[in-house]
DNA sequence: CCGAAATAGTTGTGATCGCAACCAATCTTC
DNA sequence: GAAGATTGGTTGCGATCACAACTATTTCGG
């Protein structure tokens, strides 16, 4: 084992700290959806959605960006489509595609959860850091990113 | 909606960086101890056991650190279980209580992957990140960390 | 001490999600 | 323009995990 070097206290604190504080602030985020009947799965669904062009978005590159195999936008698709939150809509030029789309009833629920949502992630993180924080935390993620 | 401030840019950044990076870095490391045999759930749990005295840990705080519940835990540790790198040990004194022990084959494994995933961290995130930034990352969630 | 409450752990059930296999539509190549 | 490859999406299946209900053991109030 002539190993890679071990990890610092420092480097340890963040790695250890990062990894456990997740999941609990996720498992937070989810309770404060969930009054609404929603998962975060759904709400990041919605909201991704409504940032795009026509409040719609192709199932491919929405399972993209929610990090979603295609066969899990599928089924994570079932419950917003059964609450009438999204609609299903062929596309009439390329019929193998079908976008989502936010319907009035799930516009007006995420204008209804987004605050709630927001003051949560305020509440939970960003209100507890100092501006360097926020800035450290924002450029570190992103090189992490970028390294991926 | 008189609602709460909203984010200013900075902090949409560190906040969305955050969100979708982490479920791909998770994913990275997942791939990273596959070879193994390997979930992280395993990894965690295995390096979990190992840093106790006597390499022991009842299930009840095992499940606690390892953000599962009871019955999560129980499930998880078939696999470890029937692998046999952990040893289910009945306390004596008290007989509602397990006991989770590293066995021998189980701290084996654990020496030779241990570097690899901790390798893996480096090359995923440690490494991509200024003094200054491991330093925030870890004064960060220590602080958003106490205030759950 | 004895019954009630608390604690440790497991099991039944249902939700979520990925992989592999699949179908349908489009594009490519000769 | 037809065969083969590619792309978009769904379905069968298995893994993971939480909640609720359950059993077993221990502890506590009187």
């Amino acid at each position: 084992m002539a190993g890679p070097r071990w990890l610092d206290p420092d480097e340890m604190k963040a790695w250890r700290l990062y990894i456990t504080t997740s999941v609990d602030l996720m498992k937070a985020l989810e309770d404060d959806v969930r009054p609404f009947g929603l998962t975060m799965g759904d709400y990041q669904l919605l909201a991704m959605i409504s940032e795009a062009p026509d409040r719609r978005l192709r199932m491919c590159d929405l399972a993209d960006q929610l990090r979603l195999s295609r066969s899990g936008l599928t089924r994570r698709m079932d419950g917003v489509l059964s609450n009438e939150w999204v609609a299903r809509v062929q596309d009439q030029a390329d019929r193998r595609v079908a976008y989502a789309e936010l319907t009035t009833k799930g516009w007006n629920l995420l204008r209804k959860v987004a605050p709630i949502h927001l003051a949560s992630v305020r509440r939970l993180m960003i209100d507890h850091l100092s501006r360097a924080e926020v800035k450290a935390v924002g450029s570190a993620f992103e090189k992490i990113s970028k390294a991926l």
